[in-house]
DNA sequence: GACTCCGAGTGATCGCGATCACAAGTGAAA
DNA sequence: TTTCACTTGTGATCGCGATCACTCGGAGTC
């Protein structure tokens, strides 16, 4: 089956099978069922806004396929990235739960599905399945400490290269190779770039021209390597 | 009954007396008489530590009287100041739940008193009463939220000014007089506030010299009066 | 009283990163 | 191909706030 955007459309991404810490997998039969009868399923093209920072909530989003980034912006224009999001991630969680507006703007990074699960029967759902309830809210509490973590890094690390060592540090973590170096695809703009770790462009082009000259990472084509990780946790500092 | 500190012990804290909004609040009789059991109190003097960032969760703490500050800190010895917390505040909530090391440390400002929940008990008291968890991941997302507006201060906001600005209007938003002025009694030393919103004490210093200046505001002893809530909204932004 | 300690105020310096400005590279569409 | 929009690289300038180095004042303590 064929789908828009090239995309071959999951029959169903809520199962364990996207991910396996995902929050709702290992669902009782029931519960299960009951959650397959409330969602639907869309998909979307690149660009595409779940929600925007603001709007009331009208549900949660759960991402299937595709890459989403979070971001807030001031009123002056200012944006920061504050999360990128993968296959598996429940989207807009907390709003719901707590029935405040969208704290952040999730828009598709590249064309993508998710379940989207409307709030009303979401709520219905957990008070009927308190078992998931407390499953929702060890999510939250991981959210919570992903926020931290983004605290943390804005109000304690001062400079640039400091956050920018940081970030590269973060994407490695993930796949680390067996020699010592590490590929990561780099899918991301110098722009996109300024806007997680809180600085400019021109800033980050330069910390990419500084880095290379001192040999802690490489590109090749879109694919950054990563040459001394020792050097770059150094950075991160003791 | 008298305590140390020069404090008066409450009988119980836990009840809807010290706040209405309170996690534990209007709760059945079986669930609160349960609570009853499973929490112990103690009195605390200034400088205590009720936890330590890093440290595994032993369990939660309901402040019942006096204030305490959560904090972070980097290696290098930088400390941020995220929250001041007072009576009804339910801390290290997060930490339990997710089983995770506290991500702060707590130390009261002034004597006070503390209900303390050990973190099994807690978790078997959720399990057993699915009600309350739903309040739990209420709670945990208001917390999510508020870890998000310090996100937004800190990585939105550029200048200290600005972020003075938005401290003192957080701190007056809770107290409005009939006539324009507004006061606070002011509690922080210039670091603590430095801590707060991410600057240096001299910063703060220098702050002060130019927002009395500018007639924005006036210190008559420790008490703050706030003398242009307009101009400060002016500086916070459009 | 003299002592210490800590918070507060203030001047001088200096470096980092924001900002502006422009050139060059890239890729997709017409 | 040409064109256009977007991304990237880099130089020059400049201002803000960190840092250092003091002094001053008040609250305790002996």
């Amino acid at each position: 089956m064929r789908a828009p955007y090239g995309l071959n459309i999951l029959d169903n991404c809520l199962t364990c099978s996207v991910r396996e810490e995902h929050l709702f997998c290992n669902l009782s039969v029931h519960a299960a069922q009951r959650l397959n009868e409330i969602k639907s399923t869309a998909i979307y093209p690149k660009g595409a806004m779940l929600f925007i920072e603001g709007q009331q909530p009208r549900g949660v989003f759960v991402l299937c396929a595709g890459k989403a980034k979070l971001s807030t912006s001031s009123r002056e224009g200012k944006t920061i990235i504050t999360k990128l999001s993968e296959a598996g991630d429940v989207l807009g969680l907390n709003s719901v739960v707590s029935n405040r507006p969208y704290e952040v703007t999730a828009e598709m990074m590249e064309p993508g599905q998710a379940n989207f699960i409307p709030r009303d029967s979401l709520l219905q759902f957990l008070k009927e399945y308190g078992e998931v309830a407390l499953r929702v809210a060890e999510q939250l509490s991981r959210n919570y400490y992903t926020a931290y973590e983004e605290i943390r890094t804005l109000g304690l690390t001062t400079s640039p290269s400091e956050k920018f060592a940081k970030l590269l540090l973060s994407w490695t973590a993930k796949t680390t190779q067996n020699d010592g170096t590490t590929q990561v695809k780099l899918t991301l703009t110098h722009e996109e770039i300024a806007e997680i770790i809180g600085t400019t462009r021109e800033t980050v082009s330069r910390l990419f021209s500084d880095f290379k000259k001192k040999q802690l990472l490489q590109l090749k084509g879109s694919t950054l390597v990563i040459r001394n990780r020792m050097a770059l946790e150094k950075i991160v500092q003791a």
